[in-house]
DNA sequence: GCCGTTTTCGGCCCGACTGTTTTCAGTCG
């Protein structure tokens, strides 16, 4: 059975050929299909168990993309994908990578040159055969030149950690506020909206001189080309070709400019689509009164939410996930935030083989951050390079005792993280697991099994009461390894009737459960998650942020967080699926 | 292609920058 997931990369396929075909990424039908990419994302079920009669209720989703759905998932293909292919193949695809390439310049270069590939288009400048096109001129054949020779490097097709972005993010931003004309900066893009990586970063800031910051602004030593310049709006590439997009407003304008470069794309079209719907419009310079041209709000984001008629609405929700709709008349969220939680109950030391700060060091972090509770989950047995054996899980105990007198103000509690074998099994036996205060258990082999294996290997780790939680859901590596296969309705609903709780995992690397499959949680009512930081070692409690941060973005309302809650209520969950 | 308290047709978000255009098309976000 074809998973949301995989439908919805057939419909974005459709998407990037549609933009060859019809040429331009702005053609109506290019939009119509990208929303539906959307819906199917954030589709609580699965759409392949769906009919065509069903699908068609669905927002964004009509008679044509429903039926391309029905078709491919009772055939396996979508004829109109099959035809398309034919017509742009992957290698001249490959040509609209190049910045400046875009489907019209690339169909142009087939039809009267030939070239279809980059390979070929390589040549033909080599050989000057670009001289005559109309719009490639030689500083065009100059531009293109060079960005063949970095194709990959930069720019649309290579995205950037958010663990890496943040930190350059937040030096340019205060280097902007050194500049004397400048009055207010932030960064704002994808970066804010804490996705998990970008495609580059943007800043706004407020200046009544923009000319001047632009300037200042491409001389900084970060800067290593310019792609280009205005007094609005300038974009470069840093040394290891990440690109920066810095805009420039008035004062009174900021709210405004921060609003629409925050985006997201789809999130700003349904805002200007409610602004035009009450006779406004709504641009990165304020939302103003079409008829008068009178400005109603423009300074903060607050401000034109409320204009617009709704309720403010946090960056990590502006996916076009139905949060426009949720702001206007629904439930809107009240989302977990980082100074909630009180404890984190996934912790590992040097005494798991893969730890990298001692026990003492790791407790006194904790105790140091003001965390009021822990749990030391070390691997276990099972893993035998990283885990624990028995005797060693009691020799752990007398030191966490010992670690309790020294920090009073912290309850550090004694966990495991254990490892879900192929069929469902977890590691020591009953009896043994009873000792522990805590037990997270995650996979971390197998991972090549079937949908309904993994599935089935889930549930039945559920089913033991010696598990509360399950640790990184997906087991994926971000850019290195996709997560297990899984019918994830099907793990909402065993892990409300066992009373499991679903870890939210804040290490960068992982972000596991992804914020997309949260998104598709929330009607799940009764679902519980613990947000933990995996931490190996001292510096590694900061993934707190980036934990909650993904929660967030899967509109993860506070309530259903376990480590939100004082020590005493918190075990009450464990000892409740224990009884 | 999708949608509809202006509902089955006629709309669909908005603007900046570049190159080569002498008023604009293409690209991008």
């Amino acid at each position: 059975m074809s998973s949301n997931g995989e439908i919805a990369r057939m419909l974005q396929e459709l998407v990037d050929l549609l933009i060859m075909a019809e040429g331009s990424k702005q053609a109506f039908r290019v939009r119509a299909y990208e929303k539906a990419v959307a819906a199917v994302q954030a589709l609580p079920k699965d759409a392949a168990e769906m009919p065509a009669s069903e699908l068609v209720k669905v927002p964004d989703i009509g008679k044509s993309t429903a039926g391309k759905i029905r078709e491919y998932v009772d055939t396996g293909a979508v004829a109109r994908i099959t035809a398309l292919r034919k017509e742009f193949p992957a290698e001249m695809m490959e040509l609209t990578r190049i910045p400046g390439l875009g489907p019209k310049t690339v169909v142009m270069l087939r039809d009267k040159l030939g070239v279809a590939s980059v390979d070929q288009l390589r040549e033909a400048i080599a050989n000057e055969s670009l001289a005559g096109l109309p719009g490639l001129g030689p500083k065009s054949q100059e531009k293109i030149a060079v960005a063949i020779d970095r194709i990959g490097l930069h720019g649309k097709d290579r995205r950037t950690p958010i663990a890496d972005a943040l930190p350059i993010a937040e030096d340019l931003v205060d280097a902007l506020l050194g500049l004397p004309t400048v009055t207010k900066a932030q960064y704002c893009g994808s970066l804010r909206r804490f996705r998990e990586t970008i495609a580059d970063i943007d800043i706004v800031v407020a200046s009544n001189a923009p000319a001047d910051v632009m300037e200042a602004f491409v001389s900084m030593p970060l800067v290593d080309g310019i792609i280009g310049q205005g007094d609005s709006k300038t974009s470069v590439l840093t040394a290891a070709g990440l690109q920066i997009d810095l805009r420039a407003v008035k004062a009174n304008q900021f709210g405004a400019a921060v609003l629409y470069f925050t985006g997201s794309k789809q999130h700003n079209i349904e805002l200007r689509q409610r602004a035009i719907d009450k006779g406004l419009l709504l641009n990165e310079y304020g939302l103003e009164d079409t008829e008068s041209g009178k400005v109603v709000s423009s300074r903060t984001e607050p401000a034109i939410y409320n204009a617009l008629g709704l309720r403010y609405i946090p960056p990590e929700m502006r996916e076009g996930r139905g949060e426009i709709a949720a702001a206007d008349s629904g439930p809107m969220p009240e989302l977990v935030e980082v100074n909630d939680i009180r404890g984190d109950l996934h912790v590992h030391s040097t005494w798991s083989g893969d730890g990298r700060s001692t026990l003492d060091d790791m407790v006194a972090a904790a105790a140091a951050r003001g965390l009021e509770y822990i749990a030391m989950t070390e691997h276990a047995e099972d893993l035998r390079i990283n885990g624990l054996s028995r005797d060693e899980v009691m020799a752990e105990r007398k030191e966490l005792i010992r670690l309790r007198t020294e920090h009073p103000q912290l309850t550090i509690l004694h966990g495991s993280e254990l490892n879900i074998g192929a069929d469902g099994t977890v590691d020591y036996d009953p009896d043994f697991l009873m000792n522990f205060d805590w037990c997270v258990a995650s996979v971390h082999t197998h991972f090549d099994l079937t949908e309904s294996e993994q599935t089935q290997r889930l549930l039945t780790a559920m089913e033991n009461p010696a598990v509360s939680a399950i640790g990184h859901l997906t087991g994926r590596r971000i850019g290195h390894r996709p997560g297990i296969r899984l019918n994830t309705r099907a793990v909402f609903e065993a892990a409300i009737e066992t009373g499991t709780a679903l870890e939210i995992n804040g290490h960068l690397h992982r972000l596991d459960v992804p914020s997309e499959l949260l998104v598709t949680a929330r009607e799940s009512t009764g679902l519980r998650f613990v947000i933990s930081t995996d931490s190996h070692h001292t510096t590694e409690f900061g993934n707190l942020r980036w934990g909650v941060s993904n929660a967030r973005r899967g509109w993860v309302e506070r309530g259903s967080v376990l480590n939100v809650l004082p020590l005493a209520e918190f075990l009450e969950f464990v000892a409740a699926k224990r009884k």
